[in-house]
RNA sequence: GGAGAGGUGCCUGAGCGGUUUAAAGGGAUGGUUUCGAAAACCAUUGUGGGGAAACUCACCGAGAGUUCGAAUCUCUCCCUCUCCUCCA
């Protein structure tokens, strides 16, 4: 949510954020809806003060003459309020209705772009392997390997279910050790977060009202979340935090789910892409200072960047174009890793900034030094997601012989180096 | 799931139809005092909207209702606590 008065003092800054991001929305509509709220609420205002006049003369009424007559106006008075009050509940509805959909101003550094073919590359890290052997991809290796079981998923999880066995399930939980111990001694907090959440949290992190084909919901009215980043802002809504203890930095653990609707026939292989998965999140609130934000983003993403070259991943990094960000995001850069069998790199982690678009809607604010209260800023990025990372880590760490290795990071939480082929 | 008790300002907690522009205590901030501190005393101390300002409106879990008037009465919902039941 932007502040109303930025929107009404620049409105071609809201107007061209809409037209960046490829997003259709109404900024002249949505100011003569807060024109015309702003005029009845004037008016219903004028109408309470004149009636809490008239309630003091009833109390200070001499006899019951004089406090007949007040009573028999204010009765008239009120007559005339309720058609006025009808009338600004409409209004409001309406104008809450489009709070939510006005897009945050995207960075200016942002590209220009649709989608993300238009995303453009800042840096890569890691050497892209060059196999001296048919390149398998990570269902074939997984099948193999006997680490995935997508048919007997299906059978119980529908489209896109899978059961992780074996060595890949060990390997998963590896990665979460290793994370977590990446991001504890880096002064993250580490929280298992709840996954089954109300609407607010959603509204509040912008992925509700205008993305709810993509979450599921359940039928008594709760949701469950696409990411951690979810419950963990909604962690310190309505509090008022000191500025002292900023920037607070959150590890979230949790299951994830997405519904993936408008993704048919995209990936329909393999864990790329998957209903139900399990996500380390970092989630971070600032002062609302645009250059920390800015500081902090690029640590987020340093931060994820430190974990694949953990696992040995070759990766590079991409700034994503406008037509590519969220509504709520202002700047955006995708980590995505080599996907030998695709021959070219695939997203596994998302960092984004959002300045104070989140925080208000969820009402998180801090006082400062100067007892002032201010919204924070809020960021996040993934840490690593499972099991999608296993794409690229089976592909590129896979051996001629058909095994595959285990790189070092993670073979302190594994007593194997390597996932041998089973004996049949 | 069943029964009961509650949700009030930064915290504790009073108020149960008009004197509440929310008592009292604690905390915090400023001041007096002091070589300095503690203690004591004095003062200040919520949020949001409109307005240049004076000022004004709203907010006592959320929403609706009764009333000239609601923190206070009624209804619905949400949440917390205690006990029981069930349970990984």
């Amino acid at each position: 949510m932007l502040d109303i008065k930025f929107i009404k003092e620049n409105p071609g800054q809201v107007k061209e954020a809409a037209r960046k991001k490829h997003i259709d929305f109404d900024v002249d509509h949505l100011l003569a809806v807060y024109e015309k709220r702003k005029k009845l609420i004037q008016s219903i205002e004028n109408l309470s003060k004149v009636k809490n006049q008239a309630n003091k003369e009833i109390q200070n009424a001499k006899d019951d003459e004089q406090r007949k007559l007040v009573i028999a106006q204010m009765r008239e008075l009120d007559r005339n309020s309720d058609a006025e009050e009808k009338e600004f509940k409409e209004i409001d509805n309406e104008y809450q209705r489009l709070m939510l959909l006005v897009p945050n101003i995207p960075d200016e550094s942002v590209p220009e772009g649709k989608c993300d073919a238009d995303n453009t590359e800042i840096r890569k890290w890691g050497k892209i392997p060059d196999f001296k052997f048919e390149v398998k991809n990570h269902v074939q290796i997984a099948k193999d390997l006997d680490l995935i079981d997508f048919e007997r998923g299906s059978k119980v999880a529908g489209f896109r279910g899978y059961f992780l066995k074996n060595e890949a399930m060990l390997i998963c939980m590896a990665i979460w050790n290793y994370a977590t111990e990446v991001f504890v001694k880096k002064g993250f907090v580490p929280m298992a977060a709840p996954s089954l959440v109300n609407e607010e949290a959603l509204i509040g992190t912008g992925y509700l009202p205008q993305a709810k084909d993509e979450v599921y919901c359940t039928h008594d009215g709760m949701y469950l979340v696409g990411t951690s980043e979810v419950p963990v802002m909604g962690y310190h809504s309505n509090e008022i935090l000191k500025e002292e203890d900023l920037p607070l930095k959150y590890m979230g653990f949790s299951p994830c789910f997405r519904t993936e609707i408008g993704s048919y026939g995209k990936d329909t292989q393999g864990v790329f892409r998957v209903h139900e998965f399990t996500k380390i999140e970092q989630v971070v609130l600032c002062r609302n200072d645009k250059e920390e934000s800015i500081r902090l983003h690029e640590e987020l993403t340093k931060n994820a960047e430190e974990i694949l070259q953990g696992l040995e991943l070759p990766y590079h990094v991409v700034v994503n174009c406008a037509g590519d960000l969220g509504l709520g995001q202002v700047k955006k850069y995708d980590i995505e890793c080599w996907v030998p069998s695709q021959n070219k790199y695939r997203e596994t982690h998302s960092s984004s900034y959002f300045f104070d678009f989140q925080t208000r809607r969820l009402n998180i604010r801090y006082k400062t030094k100067d007892n002032e209260t201010e919204f924070a800023y809020s960021l996040n990025n993934t840490g690593i997601a499972t099991p999608r990372v296993l794409m690229p880590f089976l592909e590129n760490h896979q051996q001629a012989n058909g095994s595959v290795k285990i790189p070092k990071a993670l073979r302190k939480y594994l007593n194997f180096k390597e996932i041998k082929p089973k004996r049949q």
